[in-house]
DNA sequence: GTATGTTTTATACACCCGTTTGAAACGTTT
DNA sequence: AAACGTTTCAAACGGGTGTATAAAACATAC
């Protein structure tokens, strides 16, 4: 009775917190974020993440679990998918298709929730945060369908050490972290000039789309490396 | 006179300052790393930060200056021999030699200068670091010798659109700053199941330089892809 | 309309942060 | 020994943090 009261009445905080947390943990990091500024553009009370979550970790919590579990759900479906067609086939899966059933979901999400983008974001700052309660969280939730991503890779390149693989996979975790978390930065950045680097200056092709074929092409060569 | 005395006076705190920022830097990130720690790890007074270098930025930068200014001459004159190797020989430089004389020589730091490994791990993080205060030092610092890597690399892979190229370093780069950045806080995560990721639990190559080698097959593969 | 359970609000708490200060300790020079 | 510039020290400042609390506002049920 009163649970259910509560879900029905409660019209939006615990969702708004959430979307601002989703937002400025994206775009400031986890450390850098405070609960006023989460409550302040939530446009909640302070005491509201407290009371509906418990705790500023919890609260990074619920917001990787919203998205994370039907991200998650996709992955697992198309990784499944390329197994089974490689075995109805009687070939190994291919390295590409194998890591674009993996990382081809998250940009594919970015445009079907609204706001979803920014949690893409979060994931690509999760991956290579050096804060240790951001990287426990995102792991525990992403370990099972990592460890399916293993097991497929290992098919698709049957000849490659489980120890090179383990490495390969990581530094392809670490191209593709590195390069959302700059994406993500980077949109007011251009401005400012924090892609000096560039020698001269022109950046086109920085749509999610070619840059996810650029990075497949990338670490898909990468990983099959002799 | 006051400057003559003060260098050769000034027995050690400056360097041991240095010395424990770095370390700590390196393993806890800038902004979770507090004065206190620093001092405390020193065995300096805690004002001694403010009064020898002015603020906790400026010590980050002094961090910064004292290994890197060293590394990157290395660097520099690694890859203009590559350069001067191919002209000699009329060819373009190899693609591998190129990273190589970028990414090796941090690796060779590492065992050189003592404890100039926790600043291998500094560069590492600095590189993937979210924080804009460690980025924007950094990247101050390694703009020039950035800006000759790239100019190498297109007359290595002079077929690859600029802006391509301009993406795949940046895999690279964060390829390799978040294997340092593993390699640097798993040493001791290793034993509390950081790396579950891993199926069977064993990782052996893990010293530098099959490290190195490895992530120099990988990126040297994605570089030359189609 | 009163009672009950849920949510919001304002305020306060204890803690940690980077930085500043003014006096004490030190070493060197005259 | 006296004077001076340099370095150390303990203490405090102002500000920001996550969290806790008690009263107020609200909605629902009897």
């Amino acid at each position: 009775m009163s649970t259910q009261s509560a879900v029905a009445t409660q019209p939006d905080t615990k969702q708004r917190i959430l979307d601002a947390a989703e937002r400025l943990f994206a775009h400031e990091g986890y450390n850098n974020t405070s609960l006023r500024a989460i409550t302040g553009e939530a446009d909640v009370n302070l005491a509201a993440v407290n009371y509906h979550f418990g705790s500023k970790e919890a609260l990074l919590e619920a917001v990787f679990q919203r998205r994370l579990v039907p991200l998650n759900q996709v992955r697992r479906e198309r990784l499944e998918a390329v197994r089974e067609a490689s075995q109805r086939e009687g070939r190994p899966p291919g390295a590409r298709e194998t890591l674009a059933a993996f990382i081809e979901p998250t940009l594919a999400f970015r445009e079907s929730a609204a706001g979803a983008g920014e949690f893409s974001n979060l994931v690509g700052r999760a991956i290579i945060d050096p804060d240790d309660t951001v990287r426990k969280i995102f792991l525990h939730h992403i370990e099972p369908i990592f460890q399916l991503l293993f097991d497929t890779l290992r098919e698709a390149l049957p000849d490659l050490p489980p120890e090179k693989l383990f490495w390969r996979v990581q530094f392809s975790l670490g191209a593709m972290g590195h390069t959302i978390h700059m994406r993500a930065t980077g949109d007011d950045a251009q401005k400012n000039g924090k892609f000096k680097c560039l020698p001269h200056g022109i950046i086109s092709s920085c749509d999610a789309a070619s840059m996810t074929d650029m990075l497949l092409t990338f670490i898909t060569a990468g990983m099959e490396a002799p």
